[in-house]
Parts: structure tokens; C-alpha cells; sequence
DNA sequence: TTTATATTCACCCATATGGGTGAATATATC
DNA sequence: GATATATTCACCCATATGGGTGAATATAAA
């Protein structure tokens, strides 16, 4: 069968399978940060967010702009976009199905009646 | 920060960071299967493919139904919904973005004209 | 130059996971 | 009952990962 192969899909899917990455990203929803500034907002260790912020730069889902010593954090939401056509094509698919069974319903209620 | 716990979505979006488990998914999409079907379609074994399984069954993304000694498999796209909803609320996050930056552009150029 | 701050690097540890093999179990079939 | 098929269970192995600590590096600031 077709398409078994790791992708950039692999990388996205598996950093958006943390809660820690994802709360991450959400703060920077909230403006740019500095490392230090997100480790602020969690019990975990700063280095221990230094690695989740590697992973999810490693994705694009987050960019680092070195100024001095301090690593300033951005989001970009642009990865995003492969992600949620993949599954924008299994919920059409299973919007499809849900059409099919309502369209089965109804036609063996007519038949019934 | 907020909401820094593991949900659902910790589940759906591991699952789907596997190229072998979207492959299984995209499979399921042509038709039900049992585990040999498609253990047929993969180069790993049948026990890894069960593995597999057993993970997206945990999601609700794969249902299973055992019929005498078949287990027969569909795929259940619903639990994406989450997922979707995820992904969509900051690809949405990205356009306001992306189109305060067109805005700040205009406006710049309209100002040096 | 000395000191303080920001970040990473190099480790350690425990756990999860993807892969494998072989045995056990359950159902079909002869 | 005996045999074949479908699936899982119980292991083993290697690797990745999330967490930690302490040292090293780089820049800022006094």
C-alpha cells in the first residue's frame, strides 16, 4: 500500500503530542519570549524546556532570533498547514460516511412506512 | 500558563506522528481489514502491526470487531475533531498574522508615497 | 577585569516504543 | 478429535525521550 514513509508530518504530529510543547506554543500565542521567560511558566527545569523548544524548532513550529545572550522565541503556525490537510481529508472522508448511513436510514424508514 | 495537562489530544496526535499508523489509517479508508490484511500491505510483522493497532484502537481512531476469529477493523474519524480544532485555532492565529503584517506594509508604503 | 545572567552541552536515569521471535489461545474446518 | 488459521501474549533488543544535575560558554553589566 501506497504511501509508507516518515515525512515532515512524523516531526509535527509527534511535537504536538506533548502537553508541555503545546502549552508552550500556546504562550507564545501570547507574544515572543525568551527561554528563560517560558521555563517561568513550568515546574520543569530550564533545560528541560530548552530541549522542547529544540523540538519544536526542529518542526518550524517555532522560531529563535539570537540577540545577545538572549534567544528570543516566535511563533510560526506555517507547519501547521500540511497537518491539517492531512486531516481535513479523513474528516471529509468520515463526513462522507456519516452522509452515506443518514441516506441509508432514510431510505429504509421510506421502504418501511 | 493555563492549561498544561495531557488530554486526549496527547493520544490522537502520537498516533499520528507514526508513518506506519497513518499508512494503516489511509488502508482502512478503502475498506474494513483484518490484522492480516493488512499486516500484508506493511514489510514489518504481523505482532508489530497488532502493536500498531492496539494504538490507534486506544485513540478511537480504529474500531475493532471480532468476528469468530477475525478481528475486523474500520476507521472511526471522529477523534480528530479535537485535533482539528486544535490546528485550526492557530492556523487562525497565523492569518490574523500574516494579515496585520500586509496592513502594516500598506500602510508604510502609502506613507513613503 | 570581574561578576552576573542566559543558554546550551554533557552526562545520568527511567520509561516508552518500534521492531523482532516463539508460544499460547481461540475459532474454523476437515 | 485433529489440524489449520487468526490473533494475541510474553518476552528480548535498540533507540528515543522526558526528566534531572552540574559544568561550560557567551554576552551584559559593573
Amino acid at each position: 500500500m501506497g504511501e509508507y514513509k516518515s515525512s515532515s508530518l512524523d516531526g509535527v504530529f509527534n511535537a504536538l503530542g506533548d502537553p508541555t510543547r503545546r502549552a508552550i506554543l500556546a504562550r507564545l500565542q501570547d507574544g515572543d519570549a525568551r527561554v528563560t521567560d517560558i521555563a517561568g511558566d513550568f515546574p520543569i527545569s530550564l533545560n528541560s524546556v530548552s530541549k522542547h523548544i529544540r523540538v519544536l524548532e526542529r518542526t518550524g513550529l517555532l522560531q529563535r532570533s539570537v540577540s545577545g545572550r538572549d534567544h528570543v522565541l516566535s511563533l510560526n503556525a506555517a507547519p501547521l498547514a500540511e497537518a491539517a490537510a492531512w486531516i481535513e481529508h479523513y474528516r471529509t472522508f468520515w463526513e462522507g460516511r456519516l452522509a452515506a448511513l443518514e441516506t441509508y436510514i432514510l431510505q429504509r424508514k421510506r421502504k418501511r412506512k
